[in-house]
DNA sequence: CTTGACCTTCCCGTGACTGGAACCCCCATT
DNA sequence: AATGGGGGTTCCAGTCACGGGAAGGTCAAG
């Protein structure tokens, strides 16, 4: 299979692909055109590697999943310290976006939004308590 | 006031102090050795931008915000529309993620972490229903 | 034979900084 | 006078996970 078909099949730009398989995380074969093969298996990480980062993981969380993944010996305690790291990550974000969102909705809200110049958005901004 | 004295008042690092003067959002005068030096204004302009990117804001939106700041004619309505703008991504952004903490926090919550290797982490990464 | 859709590599750009090297300046102490 | 330390300066490279685009090779169809 060909990088296009390969696309079309799990979603990601060629681009992605061709970086991925440049930092190591995929190595489809090479046909002698020099263009690159997949295997299904290829396909089948490359569809892991697309829900991993759906979910967030960073690049090299999604490596350190693939490699446990394919140890049939692995502890899924190894799994679940990953993932939960990245929940927390996840979980921290999302508080610093909720006080974003609750200090600017606010904020928002206040003002008139009309062609006046005052502005309570950027009374807070400009230090004004 | 030299950058280090700015730095400890506004909270920014001088790298970013330096990066704000190279990307033209302050101008601090400049002395006969090469010290930048800093005025009460140039400090208000940094602590301004310090909150609105403490709020999540792009810099090419303090940018403008800065210049709508230092218009006395300004609209508000131009205010508020950035603001609204950028808040819809911080909620965009907050789904994206509470998504992403519910399907996570089920598989944590799925996985035994022990020393087996039987995950549904993995498994649903494998792609298993 | 040509067209157009693929494929290849390579290099640059993104956003908002951060780290580090190499060097200058000023004040205080020895 | 030399030295040491704590400022400051510039510039270059790296971050993360790609995306855009150029220049060129390959393949199947008409």
């Amino acid at each position: 299979m060909n990088i296009g078909d390969v696309s079309a099949r799990t979603g990601l730009p060629a681009k992605t692909i061709r970086y991925y398989e440049d930092i190591g995380l995929v190595k489809p074969l090479r046909d002698n055109n020099g263009y690159r093969v997949f295997r299904s298996q290829d396909v089948h990480k490359l569809n892991f590697l697309g829900r991993a980062r759906a979910l967030g993981f960073t690049i090299e969380d999604c490596r350190t999943l693939m490699a446990l993944y394919e140890d049939e010996t692995r502890a899924s305690a190894d799994v679940k310290k990953v993932a939960r790291a990245h929940l927390a990550q996840i979980e921290a974000k999302i508080a610093d976006l909720n006080a974003m969102r609750d200090t600017l909705g606010h904020l928002v809200d206040a003002c008139a939004g009309d062609d006046r110049p005052d502005c309570p958005i950027l009374q807070d901004l400009g230090g004004n308590p």
